[in-house]
DNA sequence: CGGATAACTGCTCAAACGAGCAAGATTCCC
DNA sequence: GGGAATCTTGCTCGTTTGAGCAGTTATCCG
């Protein structure tokens, strides 16, 4: 298009966006017939020139939902607007709201539904409405009493979720990690402990989030791991952790050790499984979400616009 | 509007402008008639909802430009976006390339166009395309030999204009601003600078710009004034200069004794004219633009969308 | 220079849209 | 509880717009 073509096209999308001008109109004012100002239009559109954006706190990217389903193979992909988003905190409650919305409009609706715990989760039961489905069994998959004053969120988490449902909660009564191997095994040996642990691996539908490793992750924050544990695990690839096991950016175990001490469903479990949601925003999460989507650990991703645009780097 | 449909709205929205498909086809997702889409899509547009920018250089913002017509009583208003914009010498540029474009498509065509300098003015010469005029004669109205090594600037701007104009320049050779009264009274007297001075007092059409009053004046940075004498000139109420004559907010010149030795067209010449055309850009000269503006000085402004959007906060 | 190719222009026609209307639903208020 | 007032809904009709096409102009390249 030539130079004085593109000041047209200016012109005209001025007059067409800002001053609500029919294209006749416009073609009166610029000298143009109202065909060339249709055509003006769109290849201002086509260079990119007119910025449309629905600014929402509700509002999601669908074009970046598409390109996420077909260059990662997710069946799903949610991704909520950034536009008019200041801080990391709401970008995280637009998303937990957006996993809301797509666990009640879930078709059919799980009987059994596997979650892991932690702020995000937490945030999403509190975002959900009452009575957003008929009845469900929600079990928790990852070992999650809490050592310090948190005690509780983890519990309040589930219950939340199954009591707005209208459904029960069964609760996984164990410490996430455990400091002896054989602890571990004596209380998964526990009949209690084992039926929790055989329900969840038959969820029909898992929801889980994701933990960047650093010090600010909430393994540390509740006691189980230290902050020089966290840089061994770094210094060996971990890119953060999924149900409390940490992985590196090939979707592997990081610690084979410290995973066998950790309560939960494993890795595995979840690559396997038909129906995995996972919830994950904020800029210091854009690598284990890769890692996550990368290796196939979910099937369905709810993120933020930001997050989904770095995955979409490749 | 009720909740729901306020969520409808967005969902209608990303569906029509993210996605490119017709009322009636979102009609059909949506199951809604596509008479409620249409609504639900204005309801989102009035609702603001739905933000339209125009990301180009070139772009202007129209609504606001009429707005300050009608609450300021200027008769034209040029107000360029900074959508997109990063840095302040950016959006000079640009309101620069807007004075330029404004000067060429002047009707009718002035014969004698009388012009300050500074930056601003420098660049808004160098904006402007050889031949855009037929025949200017482009003189200063303000004294201007510098009185360090930026010397000739001020005639350079002239001359390129009026070189770019196949017209002629006259300049004003003459500092902007004299230490002493009989010094300039005597300069004046001069049948050549008189004569300039006559010519400057019946242009046709005046372009200039303001500086804010602060160390980084023009003023200062020529040598004619002090930083001290800049804060003693703030202390009285000065917020800024135009053709090197400093006022207050009312308008009104600031220091008398220091505006007789200033050599050039006075403020009330100003004030009187037909056409004055200032050029006003930058976040540090919003109160010098709302003095000039409120206070008749011209009679049309080219500025900034947040310059004018600070205009209009009244 | 000239023929081929590409780009542009103004048009027809059908799809998409918005304004306004009348019927139906809802709310309000006594 | 009922009548008035308001809001909402689905529609008709005229306007606005985009797709596609043929004629024209510009550009390229031997």
């Amino acid at each position: 298009m030539s130079d004085t073509d593109e000041l047209l096209s200016i012109r005209a999308a001025e007059l067409y966006y800002e001053e609500n001008q029919t294209q006749d109109e416009i073609g009166v004012i610029l000298r143009l017939t109202r065909w060339k100002v249709g055509r003006l239009l769109a290849s201002a559109k086509a260079n990119g020139f007119i910025r449309i954006e629905i600014v929402h706190p509700r509002a999601r990217r669908l074009p970046i939902e598409r390109r996420l389903r077909e260059s990662t193979g997710l069946t799903d992909a949610i991704v909520v607007s950034s536009a008019g988003v200041s801080s990391d905190v709401e970008l995280q409650s637009r998303t937990a709201q957006a996993a809301a919305d797509y666990l009640t409009s879930l078709r059919p609706i799980p009987r059994t539904l596997g979650i892991s715990w932690g702020r995000t989760l937490h945030d999403v039961s509190l975002h959900l409405k009452q009575g957003w489905a008929p009845g469900v069994n929600v079990v928790q998959i990852n070992g999650g009493v809490s050592l310090n004053q948190h005690t509780g969120t983890a519990a309040s988490t589930a219950v939340t979720i199954a009591h707005k449902a209208d459904g029960s909660a069964t609760l996984l009564p164990s410490p996430a990690i455990f400091e002896r191997l054989e602890t571990k095994q004596a209380m998964e040996a526990d009949r209690t402990v084992a039926g929790v642990l055989a329900l969840a691996r038959n969820a029909q539908a898992y929801v889980f989030s994701a933990g960047q490793a650093d010090a600010k992750s909430a393994l540390v924050d509740s006691g189980y791991l230290t902050v020089a544990q966290i840089d061994a695990l770094v210094a060996r690839g971990a890119v953060g952790d999924v149900v409390g096991r940490y992985i590196d950016q090939n979707g592997r175990v990081v610690d084979p050790e410290l995973n066998e001490r950790t309560v939960g469903i494993q890795i595995d479990q979840l690559r396997r499984a038909p129906l995995t949601i996972a919830v994950i925003s904020g800029h210091s999460k854009h690598a284990i979400a890769r890692a996550v989507v990368r290796n196939g650990l979910c099937t369905v991703l709810v993120t933020d616009e930001d997050t989904a645009n770095a995955l979409l780097q490749d």
